[in-house]
DNA sequence: ACCCAGGCGGGCG
DNA sequence: CGCCCGCATGGG
């Protein structure tokens, strides 16, 4: 296997902030051990496997992906990344009162990553009823367990592939148990099974919002707030807004006088204050901000 | 010990 | 429809 180096001396991206945008626990994936000054995180991306070296600030960073030239490794790298996103447009959009302004300043960089859709959809399925600590732990586990070694062509090991559901669907339920995955085991194998032969994820790519929500819905353990997880993460649709029980606390909190509201009322109350376009990155920095306040 | 976590499916009214 | 309940598991 062929890996690319995308830049070797690493690259500044205006308005970027690798670890800001690790620790918002978008990319489920990324392996815990690393070190922010000057380390090296690495974790599966789909069938990729990205080390990304951060450099200094941590706004300068270089990767190794695996693709076919080095061209399209940056072009997956930038696209993984979110580091097309005009975040100064976003920015304007999303400043609507201060404690978004506050976010934003705090965060400043932070981007939303579109993940691969098979592994946003089983990490956001592992994601129901548990905490991010304990997520990347059951989602590590898998990696070792179901995923493959990749070797680079110079023989270097560079780590393990996420899991394809055609891969995964071979497991018995209770191998997703020993893994750590709990009552969410059943779902993993159904949802596996399910995406192998009845529902291509990478053929809902250029689907609007609605159609999307709707097909993703029809997988066990995907219901309205894991959906809008994977719509956002895994196919980069700015109009999905996941509200769990941090952005349902957070919104309630800042713009209800902490009276709870439906679901529903808040989807409309983003949509309306954000606007469809950007409502995905206000939901970032809102989840991102009301978790370490 | 008790409570909570990036909720969902199923059963009931 | 809406509401309510159970659910595996580990950390605070």
């Amino acid at each position: 296997m062929k890996y690319y180096t995308t830049t070797p001396n690493g690259f500044k991206i205006k308005d970027f902030d690798l670890a800001h945008t690790i620790e918002s626990a978008q990319p489920l994936t990324f392996f815990a051990d690393y070190n922010f000054g000057e380390g090296i995180i690495e974790y599966p991306s789909g069938r990729n496997f990205i080390k990304a070296t951060i450099l200094g600030n941590s706004k300068s960073v270089q990767a190794r992906v695996d693709a076919t030239d080095l061209d399209t490794a940056k072009k997956d790298f930038m696209i993984r990344f979110g580091l097309n996103d005009n975040m100064q447009d976003i920015y304007k959009h999303i400043d609507t009162d201060k404690f978004v302004h506050a976010a934003i300043e705090k965060y400043h960089g932070m981007r939303v990553t579109v993940n691969d859709p098979w592994e946003a959809t089983l990490c956001f399925i592992m994601s129901q009823y548990n905490n991010i600590k304990r997520i990347r732990l059951i989602v590590k586990n898998f990696v070792k367990a179901f995923g493959n070694e990749i070797v680079a062509d110079d023989g270097i090991i560079l780590g393990r592939t996420f899991p394809t559901s055609e891969e995964l669907m071979k497991f018995p339920e209770s191998d997703f148990r020993a893994a750590g995955a709990g009552f969410r085991a059943k779902y993993i194998k159904e949802a596996a099974e399910y995406c192998t032969n009845n529902l291509d994820l990478y053929k809902l790519k250029n689907k609007s919002y609605d159609k999307l929500k709707e097909e993703l819905m029809t997988i066990t353990g995907v219901g309205d707030k894991v959906a809008d997880c994977i719509a956002l993460m895994g196919y980069g649709n700015m109009q999905a807004f996941p509200i769990d029980v941090w952005v349902k606390r957070t919104l309630e909190g800042m713009y209800f006088n902490g009276k709870p509201q439906k679901i529903k009322d808040l989807h409309k109350f983003a949509e309306e204050r954000w606007g469809a376009s950007y409502m995905g990155y206000a939901q970032q920095y809102i989840f991102h901000s009301g978790r370490n306040l």
